[in-house]
DNA sequence: GACCTGCTGCGGCATG
């Protein structure tokens, strides 16, 4: 096609001429490199193609352009579906794109829990046009839609993820990439995949997500956000040991650091719009508080919202809209925000973004960060704040290190070379397995186990395909064998049953399962125990963390034994701990990558100042650097911490985990503290510690598996099951996906094997330090 | 002491 039209790329002329049409008086001039990109690949093969760029960048025009002009170009009625993980995305996208399709004369269908049946039912009618949809609503289409999806998906030309990197590594990931593979399945052939992602350390992995055993082929664009000029400062505060004999057991002291730090917030946010992530609910409470007192005290008004996921929709629209509207010349507004406000909800740009301590991954905080310098010619803004206890003889190793200074400037140093956290989509996921195949012999009224396996897992490529590798399904880690119990434990629920001929299909309490709206998602609700001591409840405590008889935890500022874990009840008792401070090292929450861990310790080992320190940031980092060498822990990594030790490993936590289960699969009491394992001594000395550790060496990861599963310490953790569906597997599928998942055992093999390797030579007493 | 996400079909009744 010619390219005659001055200042216009080829790549547009390619668009179809209304498409052009409506850009031109949208007043568009040029398309950004990614929608460049994203034309060809997109309009001429059935390629999969992945378009990584920073949240809000133009990606889902880079999609939708091309794949509307194919929809053009064709006769027939033909249709592009569109999934996104968040209702608010998909209603924030047919804003976008239904004047567009106005134009076209296509339809476009938002579908999600809040739309009206009656919308639903007029799609069926003549599906074509744009279907935007969650994963949900999907899978409930393949349970009860089976017959008419066929058709709609005979009819679709491109299948679109948004916030590709959202899904990859969980259960709701996995379950997606299942009903990619299912779509292409019922669909007859192959359909092509284009996944929206932020731009991710390795996009190898992304596309190995999009297209499971086929990643070499998936076409990766990729627009690295550079130009922008990035300013960091980071705040130090120290928090003032209040006495310890002037504090009652149950008093509540609140901390003055927040306040300090507020009233900086206030100071440099007020009059601009801006984000704050304090990291959990609780903070952003507190926080919007403290801020909103300034306003009220300076006389102007409020300029500060909330937004989290327990706050309701209403609330938290009124703060997107706050947020929105300054760009029609309203007053300032600044979100205090969980990772609520991370994905792609349109907010419009904010100046400035502030982190209050380490923020849960490198990852996340380039996502956060994204959110500002978005206007041509201005700089992206990161205020980092970290609070610190004031040292006394008590404080932990935690203190004493200065682990959540030394994380943030971690995470900071990561990001400014570029490298974020590869995502980790391993795992047998066998609980989202059990609501694939259920689904399944729903939609087909019954299958075959084998079937069902070659779908789900792996199966024979068909002809005409003959390159000898089989076909890679979602669940591709799961053997036959597995499959096969899986199938039996499931019979022995009466999830599922098989008729004379062999037909798999749902049993009594399957039908049950599949009969009620909560089987669509495959994710739990999230569950609490109650965290009771002598009758008295403490508080709740999620799930999700790992937990058995005799743990000493941490809650509402003391420590406490675990005695008993009542499943039935969702309680836990818990008797009061004697000892000093908590020996517990404070991360930024979630599970970390040890490349941050090492981060840490060169940060610790070394001597360089970042210049976006300020004075109290700077002593801060010396007073860890200081407690790191007076330790030795260039070349220490056991040492003593009153009744108890800490193994240095710096690994990441899915080893530190592996490491404290196979220890305490030896008898001691250990657990991952975040930089390594906090084992206690009991009646036993560190050199004997020493020596189980490295003897922990030489087993295979193999080996150490099945031991693991088999070892009474797994079983004594008694909530292993934390997947939706994990409650009707047996004690050895639970234990072996629970390893697949969590533990990264041959990490801890790996390390074990180097401790022994060095204290050969000159620590021969296992490297002891007190 | 993280954080986050999602949900159908149908019967019964009232209203236009």
């Amino acid at each position: 096609m010619p390219d005659d039209a001055p200042g216009e790329s080829s790549a547009f002329a390619r668009l179809d001429p209304r498409i052009q049409q409506f850009l031109w008086r949208e007043g568009w001039t040029e398309l950004r490199a990614a929608q460049e990109r994203a034309i060809g690949p997109i309009l001429d093969t059935d390629h999969d193609v992945i378009i990584a760029a920073a949240t809000a960048s133009g990606k889902t025009e880079a999609a939708f352009l091309p794949a509307l002009t194919r929809l053009l170009h064709s006769r027939e009625p033909r249709l592009i579906i569109y999934l996104s993980p968040l209702k608010a995305l998909i209603n924030d996208q047919f804003g976008r794109l239904d004047r567009l399709c106005e134009q076209l004369e296509l339809p476009v269908w938002p579908w999600h829990g809040d739309i009206s049946a009656s919308v639903k039912q007029r799609f069926w009618r003549n599906p074509h046009g744009v279907l935007l949809i969650t994963p949900e609503s999907m899978e409930a289409m393949f349970c009860n839609r089976g017959g008419a999806l066929a058709g709609a998906l005979a009819r679709t030309e491109i299948l679109v993820v948004d916030e590709l990197h959202a899904f990859i590594g969980s259960e709701r990931g996995r379950q997606l990439q299942s009903l990619l593979h299912r779509a292409q399945a019922l669909a007859g052939r192959r359909l092509p995949r284009v996944g929206l992602s932020a731009t991710l350390g390795d996009m190898t992995l992304a596309a190995e997500f999009l297209r499971p055993g086929e990643a070499v082929q998936v076409e990766l664009i990729e627009e690295r956000s550079h130009g922008a000029e990035l300013r960091v400062l980071v705040k130090g505060y120290l928090e003032p040991k209040v006495s310890a004999t002037a504090v009652g057991p149950d008093d509540d002291d609140e901390p003055i650091t927040p306040g300090q730090i507020a009233a900086h917030l206030f100071g440099v946010l007020r009059g601009s719009n801006n984000l704050v992530f304090p990291n959990s609910r609780r903070e952003v409470e507190r926080y919007t508080h403290l801020l909103r007192e300034h306003c009220q005290a300076a006389g102007i008004a409020n300029e500060f919202w909330p937004h989290h996921g327990s706050l309701s929709r209403e609330v938290r629209e009124d703060t997107e809209f706050a947020l929105k509207r300054r760009e029609s010349g309203a007053p300032a507004a600044t979100a205090i925000c969980t990772n609520t406000l991370e994905l792609g909800i349109d907010i419009g740009a904010v100046k400035c973004v502030a982190q209050i301590g380490p923020a849960p991954t490198v990852a996340s905080l380039r996502q956060r960060l994204g959110r500002s310098g978005r206007r041509a010619g201005e700089p992206a803004i990161l205020r980092g704040y970290v609070n610190e206890e004031a040292l006394d003889q008590r404080s932990g190793l935690a203190s004493r290190l200065r682990l959540r200074t030394v994380r943030l400037i971690a995470q900071i140093e990561l990001m400014l070379t570029g490298w974020c956290e590869p995502p980790a989509p391993r795992g047998l996921f066998l609980s989202t397995l059990i609501q694939q195949v259920l689904s399944l012999t729903v939609e087909r009224g019954g299958v075959l186990a084998g079937e069902a396996y070659a779908l789900l897992c792996r199966g024979e490529r068909p002809a005409g395909r003959a390159d000898g590798k089989p076909v890679e399904g979602p669940f591709g880690a799961v053997s036959p064998a597995v499959f096969a119990k899986l199938l039996r434990a499931l019979g022995a629920r009466e999830v599922l049953m098989q008729d004379p001929s062999g037909l798999l299909l749902p049993g009594r309490a399957g039908e049950r399962m599949v009969n009620h709206y909560s089987f669509y998602a495959a994710f739990a609700d999230q569950e609490e125990f109650r965290v009771e001591n002598a009758g008295r409840l403490l508080g709740t405590l999620p799930v999700d963390n790992l937990l058995r008889v005799d743990q000493r935890i941490l809650f509402a500022g003391r420590t406490w034994r675990v005695i008993a874990i009542e499943m039935e009840r969702k309680a836990i008792e818990v008797s009061a701990e004697k000892g000093g401070a908590p020996p517990r090292f404070d991360g930024g929450g979630g599970r970390s990558h040890r490349r941050v861990h090492q981060q840490m310790r060169e940060l610790l080992a070394g001597n360089a100042q970042p210049a976006y320190l300020d004075a109290d940031a700077r002593a801060i980092l010396a007073e860890g650097r200081d407690t790191y060498r007076r330790l030795d822990l260039d070349r220490q990594w056991l040492v003593r911490d009153g009744s108890a030790v800490h193994l240095f490993t710096w690994l990441g936590d899915d080893a530190n985990e592996a490491l404290a289960l196979l220890l305490a699969g030896r008898g001691w009491h250990a657990d991952n503290d975040g930089l390594g394992v906090l084992v206690e001594l009991g009646a036993r000395d560190a050199d004997a510690l020493a020596k189980d550790v490295m003897s922990l060496g030489d087993a295979t990861a193999g080996d150490m598996a099945s031991a693991l599963a088999q070892s009474k310490n797994l079983a004594q953790s008694k909530n292993l099951a934390r997947e939706k569906w994990d409650g009707l597997l047996d004690p050895e599928l639970l234990a072996d996906n629970f390893v697949s998942r969590f533990l990264d055992l041959e990490a801890a093999r790996q390390w074990a094997a180097e401790a022994r390797a060095a204290a050969s030579g000159s620590v021969s007493s296992g490297g002891v330090v007190q």
